[in-house]
DNA sequence: ACCTGAACACCGTTCAAGT
DNA sequence: ACCTGAACACCGTTCAAGT
């Protein structure tokens, strides 16, 4: 598993073939298959042994806030330093065992401060969505490598294309040569968990007797 | 394209060969080198074709606030209603160009509202971000189908292993039969937006002269 | 239980050849 | 410019056979 991981980190994905992970621990493409049924179970080990190296257990045993904002943050920076691994993540084999405890933690964390579960639960959901989707649209927008600039070249000649239409994005191309998504991940995770602390009225679940004044 | 892309549909992404897609249009799997250069080429078609889907005029002309909710859901739906078209959101091709008038939209009423373009292009990147993520994530959780129930069990099954230890997961998984992921998704893009507009303090841009009082 | 080697069906792509 | 058909290197996987 450490192999395939090892091949797709270089070479991509669709470089991990039974072949290539064969003769890099030496031994016949046949072998493989007794420590694994197919090559979806394969994507689904890699996937475990990916997520197995998200840094939780620094953050544990504080507040609901930081716990969320550093596993985001592991989760965005791992996915970052191995961009090859994404397409791993979309694999759909439920939640990684490795994160439950870290999950029961938030839950309980959120439920002392007057979270209702469910709340708890989608507060956890959404910090993660966007962990992974920072990855994702980053990787989308920025393509692999240091092709910013190159980025940055398309947008500009797409503005140039249509002059007078697209005025913003033309005053931002021409500001910013270097464009750190980091500072898109920052005010995504601090936005995210503000608004979630600012507790949204919960009509159904617990129907708001007093009013608090602020 | 089309033909490409409601094969993905039905059958995934791996379901999409030059030869399936040959005998969809009557053609001969060569025929096709006319039309793309290559799969990577196909892909990042299919993509472009799949996000122009995307319905973002409807929201125009209102507050940023609006029109990144309506972005976002809009794409949390798309990517909803095909899960197979997923992995071609990592395809990396930088940003569809049908966004780019919506785009330019969202920065003008966010400058309008005081906000800095940096902050603009970071708001619009959170919520993007956010949206792709929940789809990536629900996929991840959910698998696909109806696998809730079958996730549930396995959530359960995992917890009773280790008794006492997860005890709000526990709860959790006796209380909820039926996980919709809309909640999720709800909470998560109404607190991000929530957490944009109460403006976090920009030192940088614009020192903070007077304490404005709460 | 674990490993091997030959074989099969399938894939993306090249190439020479046509219109 | 657009299409064809044969061929090539490669892939995941099956199978019969070994230890």
């Amino acid at each position: 598993m450490d192999s395939a991981l090892a091949i797709a980190d270089r070479g991509g994905l669709e470089a991990v073939t039974l072949r290539a992970i064969a003769t890099d621990v030496g031994a016949t493409p046949m072998a493989l298959y007794t420590y694994f049924a197919d090559k979806d179970a394969l994507y689904e080990g890699m996937r475990d042994r990916a997520f197995a190296r998200v840094k939780l257990a620094s953050a544990a045993r504080r507040s609901w806030r930081v716990m969320l904002d550093a596993a985001a943050r592991s989760v965005f920076q791992l996915m970052r330093e191995h961009p090859n691994w994404m397409p791993l993540v979309a694999h759909q084999s439920g939640p990684p065992t490795s994160a439950l405890a870290f999950f029961d933690e938030v839950l309980e964390l959120m439920v002392k401060d007057g979270f209702s579960l469910e709340e708890a639960l989608c507060a956890y959901g959404s910090a993660m969505s966007f962990a992974v989707g920072s990855v994702l649209f980053e990787q989308m927008m920025m393509g692999g490598g240091d092709v910013i600039a190159r980025r940055l070249a398309l947008l500009k000649e797409l503005v140039a294309r249509a002059p007078g239409r697209y005025d913003n994005i033309a005053s931002l191309a021409s500001k910013i040569d270097r464009w750190s998504f980091d500072d898109v991940f920052d005010l995504g995770i601090s936005s995210l968990l503000k608004g979630i602390e600012a507790r949204p009225v919960r009509p159904r679940l617990r129907p708001a007797r007093s009013l608090r004044a602020r």
